[in-house]
DNA sequence: CGATATTATCTCGCTCGGCGAGAGAATAGC
DNA sequence: GCTATTCTCTCGCCGAGCGAGATAATATCG
């Protein structure tokens, strides 16, 4: 076994941001009164809306991984905290619509805006060739992630 | 509001690759019969293994944030399935010692081990300087990260 | 156009992970 | 030695998520 491959060193640090972000996220969800899967669920809606794209309940939890009933109780404690409306949808009346709220927006980019901020800060002390190799292995990794297993 | 600032995709990409690394971890939980709380309670063994410390079911909980009745029940669920042993402290004998039984080691290998192959191979396609940013910038979103709210 | 299959969501009953409170057992401090 | 503290475990409970099936709207086909 070899344990002192250097390249290790970059696996445990890829590793330890991920952990961190996700401590980052769960510190939002309990300040906040809510779950880490309310918090994917709004991450979702959020990215959507920036596409102008319909999500329905059924899209949202095929992108959480619930089903039917778990997506159900997802929606209703969303919508009881207020960060979610249900919209019937205009020409599939059987479709509901999940449309975030303005407010749920702005508590998601006033809790997740300075973090992106120094990420973006750090971006600046690199030149372009690095900032090139730094998003190219974070779509690797991703692939990676995707195709593995 | 600056949507369109060119470093946001660098922010993007970050998250997405840990969506899909935590998709992965999921993968692995139910692929065994676990939970996504048992696989971060095994990477916290095996990570404490390596450094050959130990770990008391006390500070396991504290490192996945659960309180003492929650840590007794995930040790249950790790003893039952073989993948972990309580041993008494030997000096402080009210403390458990949880030890990662080696095949739970192997398995974690066995599945881990092909991504972790493909993350460094990624490595091998940048210079030193290119890998010295990559591991810059992991650093500093795991600061920021932990430093952030 | 009406009967039937399909699709999207919701309801019901249940399992089980995690919490709060407090008990039990071992150690540390005076 | 007696008391306070520390570490784990037990008990009862809450609630997220699942499986099965109900309900309602749309699509399909004779």
């Amino acid at each position: 076994m070899p344990t002192d491959d250097p390249r290790l060193e970059t696996v445990h640090l890829l590793r330890a941001a991920t952990v961190e972000l996700g401590l980052h996220s769960a510190r939002f969800a309990q300040r906040n009164g809510m779950h880490p899967t309310d918090v994917r669920a709004l991450i979702v809606l959020m990215d959507a809306r920036r596409a102008t794209e319909e999500v329905t309940a059924g899209r949202l939890g095929a992108a959480l991984g619930l089903n039917s009933a778990g997506t159900t109780a997802l929606v209703d404690r969303l919508e009881r905290a207020g960060h979610v409306r249900r919209v019937r949808g205009a020409t599939d009346r059987r479709k509901v619509v999940v449309e975030v709220d303005e407010r749920a927006v702005e508590l998601g980019q006033a809790f997740f805006g300075p973090l992106i901020g120094r990420v973006t800060g750090l971006l600046d002390g690199y030149d372009e060739r690095e900032r090139a190799a730094i998003r190219g292995f974070l779509e690797g990794v991703r692939r990676a992630a995707a195709e593995a297993g």
